[in-house]
DNA sequence: CATGCAAATGCAAGTGAGTTGCAACTGGCG
DNA sequence: CGCCAGTTGCAACTCACTTGCATTTGCATG
């Protein structure tokens, strides 16, 4: 019950999105946006396209791609090669949070609720646009169980 | 003449390195080390492979991953998934220091003199044991020639 | 409701950074 | 010296992601 409800939000929420972004309504994107918008975590692009019977695999990269364009969504390294993806609650194009990945469950997660640095007083005359910030440790369960 | 006062400097450098760690000294390890001593910036793989005449690609990386085992030199993820690699100047295993990329030139610096921040209360029981921190945009040079 | 067409899809083939297997070699120790 | 664990070098492999191209489709317009 709670996980139909929760899926037939995202649909709803998903088609908004798509219609707000002036991007066009179609199979493919709604399925991929939609399990994104359900999920608790980012998703890599093999877990995205296993998910979706029938998916095809390029179409998924495709419809990531324009997520990421329109800010829908935002793309995070995880350190091995493999990109993963979450939609974006601030609507920004740049990150706008911490990430944190634990080292015993592998979980990543999205640190919503963390504010990114302010990077001042970099000694020469940079300018800094835009970060990304990568926390590794143990997350509150597994600390629990004993690292 | 500077260069190769640099360059020499590197190898005694390099050789010291090795046997500290206990590495057996060898060409391709000599040769990789003096090189990411004396460079200025972080290296790919393929600029490391490529100043080094005669090297074996698979000998690089193995190298490579040998210097990252024993803390000799740290890895980053450039975002287009190539790695670049450094000399760690300070013998941690963690990265100790936040990273910059240039969105104009491209170059990646490693901005040594810069303290990571603490993450001491994160809202629920994670514990932080390592971070990465890339910083994105416009390099002091890039910047005076207008954006 | 057609009709048209730019945008999106799906399949096959390609790219390239990094990995693995294995036989030959060698740094450094006794 | 002579050994041998550790290292090298070559070929073959993996696999996340990209590209090309012919076919289909969302949706704006009349
Ligand atoms: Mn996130
Ligand atoms: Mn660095
Ligand atoms: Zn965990
Ligand atoms: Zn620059």
């Amino acid at each position: 019950m709670k996980r139909s409800r929760r899926h037939s939000d995202s649909l709803g929420r998903a088609s908004a999105l798509l219609r707000d972004h002036g991007l066009k309504k179609t199979r493919p994107r709604i399925d991929v946006l939609s399990l994104l918008l359900s999920a608790r975590k980012p998703l890599s692009h093999h877990e995205i396209a296993g998910a979706i019977p029938g998916a095809d695999k390029v179409t998924v990269y495709r419809v990531l791609s324009s997520f990421l364009e329109h800010s829908i969504a935002h793309r995070i390294e995880t350190g091995d090669r493999v990109w993963q993806f979450a939609v974006c609650p601030c609507g920004h194009t740049e990150h706008c949070h911490p990430h944190f990945s634990c080292r015993k469950c592998g979980k990543m997660e999205c640190l919503s609720d963390v504010k990114l640095p302010r990077w001042s007083r970099l000694k020469p005359g940079r300018v800094v646009e835009n970060q990304e910030i990568y926390l590794h440790g143990l997350c509150a369960s597994c600390r629990k169980e004993g690292a």
